[in-house]
DNA sequence: ATAGGTGCAAATGTTTTGCTGTCAA
DNA sequence: TTGACAGCAAAACATTTGCACCTAT
């Protein structure tokens, strides 16, 4: 059996060192479907190296997500959220419950690619997000 | 001349009392172009009403959101940012120096709203950002 | 051996809140 | 008169950082 932990396929690797930390770090985003944040990630990992501190995890899930290993979401909620799946997707927020969904979208139409020329910015990516009420919420009569 | 300071074009209130401190922020984040945060509301509103405190500027700042006369913006950075202008529109955000401009975009395709009815969402609205390099960042050869 | 990384705790920066007093209606 | 709102300060909250020690290379 082949382990990829704290390896992309392509081999490449996150930061200078191959630490546990990071490796865990990277694995509980990477296995996680629900788009977790910093706490949540420091709890599972936390499982695994008791003694890993909230700072490291900051310090991974920043550096792993500049280096594009994850993706760093700030959308909706107080806190950021990371996501495992770094290709290009968009989320769907319940205004209620701050849950988060992935939503594939088509490649966005040229008429956006027009309005955009008319800014002064260079190197623009557009980022599509949804709000919504989620089913589970819509259910809950309250 | 009719001033209008306080209350919107159609004689709708914000919150229950018309209180100075609540027509000053409003006024000021509808005379300002850059997309404020509540620090630099603040700090304006102070010029007025030296003794008005920081979380009165974000109790009005909220309730005026939430009631729609302003829009809040949760995008880029690190703190919240509002918009006087409530019409939808689009914001690019600079990645160097977050610096927001308004953009307008043509109503989203059908092809997104197909997109939208595979998720178990209701009351779906979609939000269209853009991140790029603002021209003044480019100029500044780094 | 050594630079990069970790653990810990304190600091930071933004936003919220409890309480008491004030003021618009 | 009275309840909504303001001022103040402390708390809450997510996140960052300084420093001494550790460890992958």
């Amino acid at each position: 059996m082949i382990t990829t932990v704290g390896t992309l396929q392509t081999g490449l690797q996150a930061g200078k060192r191959r630490t546990r930390q990071r490796r865990a770090v990277l694995e509980a985003v990477r296995n996680c479907m629900t788009h977790p944040d910093a706490q949540w990630v420091y709890e599972q990992v936390r499982k695994e190296l008791p003694r890993i501190s909230l700072g490291t995890v900051y310090r991974n899930l920043d550096l792993l997500s500049r280096e594009g290993f994850i993706q760093q979401l700030k959308i909706g909620g107080s806190y950021t959220r990371y996501d495992g799946d770094v290709h290009s997707h968009s989320h769907i927020t319940c205004r209620r419950c701050g849950m988060i969904e992935n939503v594939d979208v088509p490649p966005l139409s040229s008429v956006i690619e027009e309005a955009i020329s008319t800014t002064h910015f260079s190197d623009v990516t557009p980022q599509l997000d949804f709000y919504g009420i989620c089913m589970r919420c819509r259910q809950q009569a309250n």
